[in-house]
RNA sequence: CGCGGGGUAGAGCAGUUUGGUAGCUUGUCGGGCUCAUAACCCGGAGGUCGUGGGUUCAAAUCCCUCCCCCGCAACCA
């Protein structure tokens, strides 16, 4: 008889720069299922990989000098690390520059142009020149390119377009009579009331403005874009359309495929009309999952809180790591992070629960056994039967929340257990009846418990903690075959006479404000390092170029906030004989106040534009990555309307 | 009025759908215990449930007003 076979995948990873503690969340969840299925009988397939291609990547390469394979394959090989530090035990890593990812989706697209899903068109959109990009109405910041701040022009691209439309309705009828398909609900309703049923327009499938893709094979010009390229991956990575699709035939349609919910459009709309079309069936549930948010906002670069999951697990253990963020993190929405709650956490939950009761346990077997486990005598006492009708309910209860992908209520319920085994310590006195050599037997039931309570925690713990559930059957003694799903369905596996073995404590206490300080100081180093090899040079210009530049003095008469805007200062200035209004974003290093009477250095022959409707005439010289730090200014009192050279 | 989420104990959150004793974790204070990693167990203190008004016998919960915070978006010439 075969196995029942589990398929859950995370999104995959665009490798523009390294990973952070997000998606670490999220691949460790998926972690979690995948090792709590297999433990409980299935055939799983794990998969997680990388999106390469795109415009991005190729600009960001270029900076560097860099091919762009060159360049992802340096972070790839990074994440790779990360997953194997973090103990992901993913069944396959599909990158989307593998052959076998390539040619498939090449199959792909001709198929699905073949059968007239996807047909050529024009995409008449906004144009930026330097970007070499296209932009819809709705992208312009105000009418201008949102990369680079330019004009653009109407124009007309070649591009191949998928039909939407054509399976809108199929989809609309999927989704309504499989309540599971989208989750949690609230997105299914995002989704239905926004995209599906005001109606789809069809979507633009090829590009033509860069290289750094899979071509059409039919039509070189253009490359494929990211919807069928990187969608595909969850098909590709199983062999569909290739020689071998056996792993398809056995593993689609996916169980679960855990996305961002900001992907969450993606993987509704676009990624089931993709296998509609393709005759597949869809994944059984598409779940968004909520983020990591941190004092004091979302994780930035600029506000330096991005926070390094190697440094965190190299820290304080993966185990600990893992257990953060399946515990306290529940996947249905955001959660916050800090340093000190993690810190807390591990103290409390790992050290002093779990780690500590292991302990005492084990010192206890050893000092009053000679670390052989007694077999135990009757139960006699009420807190006997509360604890094994706990421990009874707990594996059906455990699997139950882990198939509704409640990680952290699962993981509570363990602890639960925990505590409860702590306080079974508490009640039963254990060094009492120690003292009493006709307490022995119950003094042996008691240790027998602990020991059985212990084993059914470690293997209940496996999924999510799988290094310390083997440091536990360690210290316990137990066999391996003591140690799987089956021998905790019936309370009592434990062996009397079998030897414990008292080890380092599974979790040291950390010294909360001791931790702190140093973590303080570690962000405000790399806060401080990167700055100055960030912005790489750009390429060399002549000095007939810079000569172009009409740069002058000039003199702010007047300032003031310009409605609507956060930085923006609309600005009068006077340039040797003329006035003029400069807007700027200045704010909130600079007031209205602060720039009125400085000379400040302008571009004087830039084109005028108009900045939240005002005609911003020149630019003012500024330093500063995002925000503004600092203004050009002159050293000594000078006139406005000089040259400056 | 751009869209959305939120404001409940020092901190993080549940409770609001269906009105009826305001709860959990952590921190703090006190006690117990000595098997254990200053850990474990018990107990206490701590809340005008953002503001103002309304409905009701009764409002954290329902209705209206306003304030504040956070995302997204916008903007940063």
């Amino acid at each position: 008889m075969s196995k029942p076979t589990f398929y859950i995948t995370t999104p995959i990873y665009y490798p523009s720069d390294k990973l952070h503690i997000g998606h670490t969340y999220c691949t460790v969840a998926a972690d979690a299922v995948a090792r709590f299925k297999r433990q409980t009988g299935y055939d799983v397939m794990f998969l997680t990989g990388t999106d390469e291609h795109g415009q991005k990547i190729e600009k960001i390469a270029g900076e560097k000098g860099m091919q762009p394979k060159a360049y992802v394959d340096e972070i790839v090989a990074g994440i790779k690390r990360l997953w194997k530090l973090m103990n992901i035990s993913n069944d396959d890593f599909i990158r989307t520059t593998d052959k076998r990812h390539e040619v498939i989706v090449q199959k792909i697209f001709n198929k699905l142009y073949e059968q007239g899903d996807i047909y050529k068109g024009e995409y008449e959109g906004w144009y930026c020149t330097p970007c070499e990009a296209f932009w819809l109405e709705r992208q312009l910041k105000d009418g201008k390119c949102p990369d680079c701040g330019r004009l653009v022009q109407m124009a007309k691209e070649e591009s191949y377009f998928f039909r939407l439309s054509k399976y809108a309705d199929q989809l609309i009828d999927y989704i309504n009579t499989h309540p599971d398909f989208i989750q949690p609900v609230s997105r299914k309703n995002e989704m239905m009331q926004n995209f599906l049923l005001p109606g789809l327009e069809d979507l633009a499938v090829s590009r033509t403005s860069f290289k750094w893709g899979i071509p059409v094979t039919f039509d070189k010009k253009h490359v494929i874009y990211v919807w069928i390229d990187a969608l595909s991956n969850y098909i590709t990575a199983l062999g569909y359309l290739s020689e071998d699709d056996s792993k398809c035939k056995k593993y689609w349609p996916a169980d679960v495929q855990l996305v961002g919910k900001e992907i969450v459009r993606f993987h509704t709309i676009i990624w089931p009309i993709m296998l509609l079309a393709l005759g597949l069936p869809l994944p059984k549930r598409v779940y968004g999952h909520g983020w990591v948010i941190f004092e004091g906002g979302k994780m930035s670069k600029s506000k330096g809180n991005v926070v390094d999951p190697v440094m965190l697990a190299e820290r304080y253990g993966v185990d600990s790591l893992r257990y953060f963020l399946l515990r306290d993190m529940p996947l249905r929405q955001d959660s916050l992070f800090s340093n000190e709650i993690l810190i807390n956490l591990i103290n409390a939950d790992l050290a002093n629960d779990l780690g500590n009761l292991l302990s005492r346990t084990v010192a206890m077997v050893d000092k009053y056994f000679e670390g052989v486990v007694p077999a135990p005598g009757p139960a006699v006492a009420a807190e006997d039967d509360a604890l094994l009708d706990m421990a009874k309910a707990l594996p059906a209860d455990v699997e139950g929340l882990m198939n509704d992908l409640e990680m952290s209520e699962a993981l509570a319920t363990i602890f639960a257990y925990v505590s409860a085994l702590n306080k079974y310590v508490d009640t039963t006195a254990p060094w009492v009846l120690a003292r009493d050599a006709e307490k022995r037997p119950r003094l042996a039931t008691v240790l027998y418990n602990l020991m059985e309570g212990l084993r059914i925690v470690g293997v209940l713990l496996e999924a999510f903690l799988p290094d310390t559930s083997e440091k536990i059957r360690l210290q316990l003694g137990v066999g391996r075959e003591e140690y799987t799903w089956d021998s905790i369905l019936t309370y009592g596996a434990t062996k009397a006479g079998a030897q414990v073995k008292n080890g380092e404590p599974l979790f040291p206490r950390i010294d909360v404000a001791k931790e702190l300080a140093a973590l303080n100081a570690l962000t405000a180093q790399a806060k401080e390092k990167p700055q100055g090899q960030q912005v790489p040079q750009k390429p060399e210009i002549t000095y007939e170029t810079f000569s172009k530049m009409d740069l002058r003095t000039a003199l702010v008469l007047e300032a003031e906030n310009l409605e609507g805007s956060d930085k923006l200062l609309k600005l009068k200035l006077r340039c040797g004989e003329k006035e003029r209004i400069v807007v700027s974003g200045v704010r909130p290093n600079y007031t209205a106040q602060d720039m009125v009477g400085k000379t400040v250095v302008i571009v004087a022959n830039l084109k005028p534009v108009k900045i939240r409707g005002v005609l911003s005439e020149g630019m003012i010289l500024a330093v500063g990555d995002k925000a503004v730090d600092a203004i050009l200014c002159c050293d000594k009192p000078v006139e406005d309307g000089k040259t400056v050279r």
